[in-house]
DNA sequence: TGACTGTACCTGTCTATACAGCTTAATCTT
DNA sequence: AAGATTAAGCTGTATAGACAGGTACAGTCA
C-alpha cells in the first residue's frame, strides 16, 4: 500500500516529533508512560514497523527507556554534555526538552586581577566585562556562568539584556569563535556559589574552566560551576 | 518465514558485526565502499529490511557515511588527539616524566549487581571479574581504578600480574579497542576511596565512568577516581 | 492462604513487498 | 559531437503480517 505522506516528513520522524512535543512541554513528565507502538498504530494509522521505529529511535537516544512486556515510558535524563562541545546552556537545556531561565546576580566592569590578567594575556588591572548569571532548567540551578570577557571585542557586553539571550549566544554573534579550550575539575563551591546553585553542604561542584579565542586572542573566560548531583559530562568516541 | 536464528544474536547485530570487524581489522579503510543492502541481501540470506537497520544504524552511529543512489562508504573519521582520549595511566605519567607505580586492592570474580549488569547487558548476578588498584605519581595517589570486566573477552584476566601491566594495557592486546564512552562527574568519596588516594577531608573527586566496547559489547566498566585537587582534565579543540 | 496457570498486552525481531527519489552510465537522438 | 533519454542500481521510507519472549494480573487449584 503506497501512500501519499502529504506532510512533507516521514511519517516515523512526525510521531517522534509528536512525543517530543509532549514531553519537552511538560504534559509527559518523567517515567510517565507514552503509547504502546498499537497505540499509535490506531491513533497516527500508520503501521507497527513505523511506530516501533520511533519508539525505538528515542530509546536509543535516551529520551524513553522501554521494557518489554511492560511499555515505554518517559526517560528520567539527567544533565549532561559532551566534554569537548561548546553549546549554548539554552539550547542544552531545550534540547532535553526542559524550559531555560536566567537571573542575572552581576553584570559589570572590573579590573582584571594578575591570574585572570595572565589569562587574557593583558597587564594586571586592565578593564574586562564580567558577568555572573545563574541559569535554571525548570526552575532548578544547573549551571553558574562567571564569565569575563575583552571589552575591545564586544564593547556593548554589559547593555546587553541577557533574559533575552545568553552570553555565549551573543559573543558568538559579535565575535566568531576560533578556538577553545575547555578545563575540567572538581572542586568544593564557596559559600557563594553554594546557595546561588541551591547545593547541599558537601556537594562538590564539576567546574568547566572554558576559554575561547577570537582573531588569535583569548576573547573570554568562563567558569562554569555544575552541581555535582545534578551534572554530569558524557562523551562517546573511538580510539 | 520463520528463522531460527540459530546463533543467538538478533541478525541486524550479525551484520553490523561483519562490517565493524572488516572495519576494526583494517581491510575495509576508509572511504571504502561496504556492500550495499541487496549485496546483504544475498550474501547473508537476510531481507533487505534487515539489511538496511544493519547500515542505518551504523550510519547513525558515524561508522558509515550512506549516500542515496550511490552507496554506503567507511566514514572517513578524524583521529582527534582529544584530552579525554583513552590512554593509559602509566603513558600519560611516564608522558609527564613521573614515575608510575601501582598497588593491587584486590583482583577477584564477582557477581554483577543490578546496575553494572545493565551496563554490560549480561543477566544479574552474571559472573564479572573485578580489580580495584591504585595508580600512584611519584608515590602520590593519582587514581583508583575500580574496573569490572567481561570473562569472556578476557578470560586470564585475573592472572595478570598489574605490577608490570596496566589493565588498559592488557586489555587493548586481548580485546581490540572498538568504542569507549566518558562520563564525567563531580562527586565526594567514600572513606575507602578517600583512604586509598590519601585525601584531605571535604575534597571531591573527580569520577570518570569510562565503558569500553569490544565487538559491539560491553567489554569494560571502570570507574576512575581521581583526587581533584591534584587532577584536571583539559582539551582544546575547534568547533 | 499460597502456588500455579492462562491470558492479554507489551516489546523485539524478521520477512516480503512496494514506491519514491537520487545518481551514474549507457543509449539514443539531433 | 553534444545533448536528451532511459535503464539500472542505490538508499529512504512504508506496509502488513508473523513469531518469540517478557510481564502483569486475574482466576483457579491445592
Amino acid at each position: 500500500m503506497s501512500k501519499p505522506n502529504a506532510s512533507l516528513q516521514p511519517l516515523y520522524l512526525q510521531v517522534k516529533r509528536h512525543i517530543l512535543d509532549n514531553i519537552g512541554s511538560g504534559k509527559w513528565g518523567a517515567s510517565t508512560r507514552v503509547p504502546s507502538e498499537n497505540d499509535i498504530v490506531k491513533s497516527f494509522g500508520v503501521s507497527r514497523m513505523t511506530a516501533n521505529r520511533a519508539l525505538r529511535e528515542l530509546r536509543d537516544e535516551g529520551v524513553l527507556v522501554r521494557i518489554a512486556g511492560v511499555g515505554s515510558f518517559v526517560a528520567d535524563r539527567q544533565a549532561h554534555a559532551h566534554p569537548l562541545e561548546i553549546r549554548s546552556i539554552a539550547d542544552e537545556i531545550g534540547g532535553r526538552g526542559h524550559v531555560h531561565r536566567a537571573e542575572i546576580v552581576s553584570l559589570e566592569r572590573v579590573r582584571a586581577v594578575a591570574d585572570l590578567a595572565e589569562d587574557f594575556g593583558i597587564a594586571p588591572r586592565s578593564e574586562l566585562y564580567c558577568s555572573v548569571i545563574v541559569h535554571f532548567e525548570n526552575d532548578r540551578p544547573i549551571q553558574l556562568e562567571d564569565r569575563y570577557v575583552l571589552p575591545k571585542l564586544a564593547p556593548d557586553y554589559l547593555k546587553v539584556d541577557f533574559n533575552q539571550t545568553t552570553p555565549y549566544d551573543y559573543l558568538i554573534k559579535v565575535a566568531p569563535l576560533q578556538e577553545a579550550e575547555h578545563l575540567l575539575r572538581a572542586v568544593m563551591p564557596d559559600e557563594r556559589t553554594r546557595k546561588l546553585l541551591a547545593m547541599k553542604r558537601e556537594e562538590p561542584c564539576l567546574l568547566v574552566i572554558r576559554r575561547t579565542w577570537t582573531a588569535g586572542q583569548i576573547a573570554s573566560v568562563a567558569r562554569l560551576y555544575y552541581p555535582g548531583s545534578r551534572y554530569e559530562m558524557s562523551g562517546r568516541f573511538r580510539p
